[in-house]
DNA sequence: AGGCTTACCCAACCGATCGTTGTGGCTCGC
DNA sequence: GCGAGCCACAACGATCGGTTGGGTAAGCCT
C-alpha cells in the first residue's frame, strides 16, 4: 500500500523503490500483487513511468487513508511516541477533572486519561514501573514501599464536601465544620476493604467521632443520588473537584467543609528514568494549584503539600 | 489487523480462528507477530481467553479504522462493487451538470464522475468495453462502429447559448436567432482538429454563413472569459448547462438561440452484456430531461432525439 | 541510424514467513 | 483431583517476498 502511494505521487517505480530501499523488481512484484488481488489495473506502464488508471485514481485516496492510519495506529502505542497515559481512579474523580483543565488550556497535548480499575497502589505502582502507564494519580504511600525507578510526588489534596438532599436537616447550610457531622449518617458505598479508602474513612471517623458506613456494594452513582435526593437523614462525602450529574430536578446540595478543611491526598507515580516528555507539563501545572485552606486535616499516612516527606530508602 | 479487531471483540482467539477458518496456533502467531513488531502487548492472556491491555484498548480503534479503510477501499475498485463510473467530456460540461442534477436528488447513488482525457469517441468507446469506465458521454457515432458488447443511445441535446461581454452589440438581446449571428466573430479555442467538435463547427459554420474561428489553443476557462469581458465585437457559444463561473464585475450575458435552436447531440455508450446496475436509473432519468424547443437544428450525423436511428449493424 | 540511458517486466533462486499438526502448561469448574 | 477449554511452543511444508540476472521498449544524444 506504501508503495502504492509513493509510486503513485512519484510516477516512477524506480524512483519509489529507491526511496523504500528496496530494488526495483520488488516494487514492480509488490504493485502487481496489489493489482492481481484487486483483479484491477491501477498503473499504466510507459516508457517513463507509471501512470494511474481510473481505478488508481479511485484507489489513491482509500490508500493514503489507509497508510495514514497505520501511522497513527503505531503511534498511538509505540513505546516514546504515544499519547501520554496517565492512570485515574475514576473518570468523574477529582483527578480526571484536573487533567481535563490541563487540557483544556493545553488541547495541543496527546493526553489519553485511563483506569487500571486496580485498588492496590502498589499493582499502580508496578504498572507505571512496566511502562503501561506513564503515571498514575494514587494517594500517599510510603516511598520506600515504591519499586525501583518509580517515583511518587504530592500532586493535591481534594477537599470533602457534604453532599445531601434538600429534605436533609443540614442542606441549607453554605458551610460546616467536621463537628457539626458528628453522629451524622454518612454513607459512602463501594469502599473496598483494606484499602486505601477504607483506611481513610476509618481515620476519619475516628477523628471526627463520625458514623460512615462505608459498607455495602456501589449499585453506581444514580442510586447513591437517587436515595440521597429521597433522604431526611442520608449524607456522602465528595471531593470538591468530582465531577458529578445528576437529574435537575434532584436538587441535590454540596457543602464545602471547613475548620479544619477535610482532604483526601493524592499523589502522582511515575517512572524516576526517562518518564514521558509531557509529563513534566503537568506536574508544573499541578504546582499552580491552589493549596488547602488552613487549617486542614488529613489522613496520619500524608503530611501537608510543599512539608518534608518522611522517611526514605 | 483484522485478527486483531475480531479477537478483541470476541475475547477469544479459539473462536476468532474458527470464525476466520484458520487454526487458533495461525491466530496466536499473528497476534505475536503484531505484538512484536509494535514493541507492545494487545492483550493479556488467562485461562478463559484474551483481554485487551491499555495499548491494546489505545490500539483498537485505530485498527477498527484500517479495517474499515482496506473494506472501502477494496470496494472502491472492485469490478461489479465499485461506485458507478461515468466519463463527461469536462467536469463542467452539460453531462456533468445532469449528473450533478442527478446525485442532488439521488444522494445514495455512489458516483464518480471521471473524464478520460481523449477526444476519439472510439477511444472511449475502447474504455467501455474494456470496463474502465461504466458509462461514457459522447457525441452520437455510428453505431456499426463501435465495438462489440458496447451500446449507444442518446441521451440529450445539448442547446447552444452566446456567450458575450457587456459592450457587445447583441449584449442586450433577450434571444437570438441564427441569422442574427451571420458574419458575426465567433471564437471557440482548443478545438481539436478533425474531431468532433472541429466537425460540428464546421458544419454549423456552413449551415449559417458563420465567422467561427475554431483554432488556437486553450488558455483556460479565465483566459478566454477575460478576453470576452472585454471585447466589443468577440462572442463564443457555450452549452445551455454548461457550468462556468466567472467573477462577478465581469458581467457575461448569455443568449440563448432560438429558431432553431442549436443543438449538440450527446450520447451514451455503455456495455450491452452487464452493465452497472446503477446506470439504469441514470439512463431513466435522461429520458425525463425536457426535449429540445422546436425547430432546432443539429449536425449531419445525429437525428433528433426519439426518432429511429439511421443504419444499424 | 546506432549506441546509451532509463524505464519496466519476467525468470530463477533463496531465505523468511505463514499456515498446518502435535504437544504441553495453565486455570477454572465439577 | 481431573477433565475441559484455552493459549503458547515446536517442527515441518508451502508460499511469499526479496534479490540477482537478463530482456524489451522508448527517448536522447551523438
Amino acid at each position: 500500500m506504501r508503495s502504492f502511494v509513493r509510486a503513485a505521487e512519484l510516477g516512477q517505480l524506480q524512483h519509489t523503490a529507491d526511496e523504500l530501499g528496496v530494488t526495483q523488481q520488488a516494487i514492480s512484484k509488490r504493485i502487481a500483487a496489489l493489482e492481481r488481488e484487486l483483479e484491477v489495473r491501477l498503473f499504466t506502464r510507459t516508457a517513463r513511468g507509471v501512470e494511474l488508471t481510473l481505478d488508481g485514481q479511485a484507489f489513491l485516496p482509500h490508500a493514503r487513508t489507509i497508510v495514514a492510519g497505520v501511522d497513527r495506529a503505531v503511534t498511538a502505542v509505540r513505546p516514546g511516541s504515544r499519547a501520554l497515559r496517565i492512570d485515574v481512579l475514576g473518570l468523574r474523580s477529582a483527578q480526571a477533572v484536573v487533567l481535563h483543565d490541563y487540557w483544556r488550556s493545553h488541547p495541543e497535548t496527546d493526553l489519553d486519561v485511563v483506569t487500571l480499575r486496580v485498588n492496590d497502589p502498589q499493582v499502580a505502582a508496578a504498572a507505571v514501573q512496566a511502562g503501561d502507564v506513564d503515571a498514575s494519580f494514587r494517594t500517599v504511600v510510603d516511598p520506600a514501599t515504591l519499586p525501583r525507578d518509580v517515583q511518587m510526588i504530592r500532586a493535591f489534596d481534594s477537599p470533602l464536601e457534604l453532599l445531601v438532599g434538600p429534605r436533609h436537616p443540614l442542606a441549607s447550610a453554605r458551610t460546616l465544620t467536621p463537628s457539626q457531622l458528628r453522629k451524622l449518617r454518612i454513607w459512602v458505598p463501594g469502599i473496598v476493604p483494606r484499602s486505601e479508602w477504607a483506611e481513610f474513612y476509618d481515620q476519619l471517623a475516628s477523628a471526627f467521632d463520625l458514623r460512615i458506613d462505608a459498607t455495602g456494594p456501589n449499585f453506581g452513582n444514580e442510586v447513591l443520588l437517587d436515595a440521597l435526593a429521597d433522604s431526611a437523614d442520608m449524607a456522602t462525602l465528595v471531593g470538591a473537584r468530582d465531577r458529578y450529574i445528576w437529574p435537575a430536578n434532584h436538587d441535590l446540595r454540596r457543602i464545602p467543609i471547613v475548620n479544619p478543611t477535610l482532604a483526601y491526598p493524592l499523589s502522582l507515580m511515575f517512572p524516576s528514568t526517562n518518564p514521558h516528555p509531557g509529563l513534566r507539563a503537568i506536574i508544573d501545572h499541578l504546582a499552580t494549584l491552589a493549596p488547602l485552606p488552613e487549617p486542614a486535616w488529613l489522613p496520619s499516612w500524608a503530611t501537608p503539600r510543599g512539608s518534608a516527606h518522611r522517611g526514605g530508602h
